[in-house]
DNA sequence: GCGGTTCTAGTACCCCGGTACGACAGCCGC
DNA sequence: GCGGCTGTCGTACCGGGGTACTAGAACCGC
């Protein structure tokens, strides 16, 4: 069952949200806030899987409220809702740590799903945003040829692909119940992976993974 | 009309996707193509508004083809279908120029409205893939204000002469035992400073706590 | 002297991380 | 075909890490 908080300052926009979520026999509605200090609030004390997340709002804005949401490490996804699919907007709440952005003009289903897939750890972002995202990620790409100088240790050499895949978001600082969500695997499995990387490594444990990540430019500073 | 050319190598696949499309009455399939070559010629000369192009193929792949419709600048999309979503075909496909990324056990009206936002020049990612684009997105970007880099060592700041030395040697890897015994100190002691560090530095554990070290040049790579 | 800060220390509690198994499926090379 | 490697998943266990409190001692500045 996903547990969904409405923030949204207009009542008849919760209402609608509410009628929506409830006729979904998986999706339940944890509560509702009327602005952003209050999503806050009741983020913390309801711990809802997902925030769906007005922007405009009197007081503190959606924007703020998400940041403060992720912020704070609560494990509830911020889905952002808003009437226009501004830019700035869309930009400003990815920065705040948002897993989603959708404009509100979506049809039922699209939100629906997008709910499920945020509640899931995936994201999702309104297609017409998702152009500008590839661009801007393609350039962001290491390159047709080859990947990077890869860090080239010994003990890194030993690791498969997927070990180093998953070395380099420890490194990120990401934990192991993260890792399953993002990666949609079993927690076991990444302890297992994990496992196996330390002992190739000869690390103690995950600290010392990061600072080897770190060492051996496998992972580099932001 | 979206006009679709299907692009796969088994005939059975090829046929669920033509009765899907044809079921609509804003599609028509233009043709289909069994590899990467045909589907490089089939384009160029039927012209669709979208190739639904599998990865998977013998001779020719689905990445090279994309690379060649995108280089010969057709006004086709390309919307790249495959079974999973593996990290290395998106980022390739991306990289070739696909407008688009799903993988083939999406639901039906998902994969119906993924060609339609890819015809109509949007772009589209599967959920599971979004995710790591839009991590990948927020490195790229510039940071809210100017802070970044700054922030951090404000955040250092805040920490006492004893709390900046121990963050140090966690950075190095050590656990708390050790860093009891080193120092002299009880073990309760050192959690207690450890408590402090990471709510002043805002990390989550002492995994983050390293990475604010390195980030900040508090500890430096060996 | 009194309040604020820092360093020290303790107790109690919970959860995540790490380990130690075992298991199976897919793939590749011999 | 068979064995090894890889990736996946499971269960069970334990210890360290982190949190939430409280609290005393030393120091400093007003």
């Amino acid at each position: 069952m996903t547990t969904v908080l409405i923030v949204d300052d207009q009542p008849m926009q919760r209402f609608g949200f509410r009628m929506l979520l409830e006729s979904q026999d998986d999706m339940t509605v944890a509560g509702e806030a009327a602005n952003g200090a209050e999503a806050v609030r009741l983020v913390s004390e309801l711990r809802p899987d997902v925030a769906l997340m007005d922007i405009r709002m009197p007081g503190l804005d959606g924007i703020e409220a998400t940041r403060r949401i992720v912020a704070a490490g609560d494990r509830t996804r911020v889905l952002i809702l808003t009437t226009f699919d501004l830019d700035e907007y869309a930009y400003a709440g990815l920065r705040a740590g948002a897993s989603g952005f959708l404009v509100k003009d979506a049809q039922p289903e699209e939100l629906l799903a997008g709910i499920r897939a945020v509640a899931s750890g995936d994201a999702v972002v309104a297609p017409s945003l998702t152009r500008r995202l590839l661009d801007a990620y393609a350039e962001k790409l290491p390159a047709p040829g080859e990947t990077d100088a890869l860090a080239q240790d010994a003990r890194l050499a030993q690791l498969t692909d997927r070990e180093r895949e998953i070395l380099t978001v420890i490194g990120q600082g990401w934990t192991n119940t993260e890792i399953a969500e993002r990666f949609h695997l079993a927690e076991s499995t990444v302890k297992t992976h994990v496992g196996r990387i330390l002992a190739k490594t000869g690390s103690r444990d995950r600290v010392q993974a990061v600072i080897l990540a770190y060492d051996t430019k496998l992972v580099k500073p932001s």
